[in-house]
DNA sequence: GCGACAG
DNA sequence: ATCTTGTCGC
């Protein structure tokens, strides 16, 4: 797909509705060994798109390997198409990798989308891969009040139906609203959450992700811990 | 018409 | 998202 802007948003809903349908949103059922996480960042203003995409080890959350690429920025940000502007260079930082997750964890929603596909759904279709959407706000979905202690969950609706979860990932912060990209049941997608949390908001994978692709102070720490072979960069 | 609106 | 000063809590 070549969507090069500007384009008919009206178009683009519609090719959004009729991929959702086409989205696996059974459990996944093979072993999962490796978890990565992805995100974007725009640097120099917005004038460009840099993807980050970092994969650990899934049963001890080391880092294995990173990618990261850096492409002009054309599309502006429009509530709903968010991935239009973020895939193209995500499949590019996923092709740089050596070792393929079987899982990616991306930052923005799954099918927790008005149209049930959201830049989680988008990555995973495209790429034909398991994801799941962790994102730091919602679009689309209402749910009961979140309860304080860290772990309270509730079911996000969205047109009658349980499309997500709303997760208090640490204590004293706002929470998580996780949902299904592809390949995935929405339980998994809580489990596996919960399952790279390691005391922050954000689990490690998107949290490592989003340090490189916004080029976080922190990010040349966490650069120590990756072999240089072991990372890839395109600019 | 008005409010909501991932990143 | 990005930019950026100041503040609060552990």
């Amino acid at each position: 797909m070549d969507w090069q802007w500007p384009f008919s948003v009206q178009q683009a809903r519609e090719f959004q509705t009729r991929a959702a349908s086409q989205l696996q949103l059974t459990p996944f059922q093979h072993p999962v060994r490796c978890i990565a996480g992805a995100d974007i960042g725009l640097p120099n203003k917005g004038s460009m798109v840099r993807a980050a995409i970092c994969t650990f080890d899934a049963n001890c959350l080391t880092p294995l390997e990173l990618s990261i690429v850096t492409l002009p920025n054309t599309m502006p940000y429009i509530p709903g198409l968010l991935g239009f502007r973020e895939v193209p260079a995500l499949v590019r930082a996923y092709e740089l990798l050596e070792n393929k997750p079987q899982l990616v964890l991306v930052d923005g929603q799954g099918i927790a989308h008005p149209r049930r596909f959201g830049n989680a759904s988008q990555l995973g279709w495209q790429l034909n891969i398991a994801t799941i959407g962790v994102a730091k706000s919602k679009l689309t979905g209402e749910h009961q009040p979140l309860e304080a202690p860290p772990g309270s969950v509730q079911p996000l609706i969205d047109e009658n139906h349980i499309v997500g979860y709303v997760l208090r990932s640490k204590a004293r912060c706002k929470p998580l609203y996780l949902s299904p990209g592809n390949r995935v049941s929405t339980e998994q997608s809580l489990s596996f959450v919960r399952q790279c949390l390691d005391g922050y908001r954000l689990p490690k994978p998107t949290r490592w992700a989003d340090a490189f692709a916004s080029n976080r102070p922190s990010a040349a720490k966490l650069l120590k811990l990756l072999s240089p072979d072991k990372v890839h960069q395109i600019t």
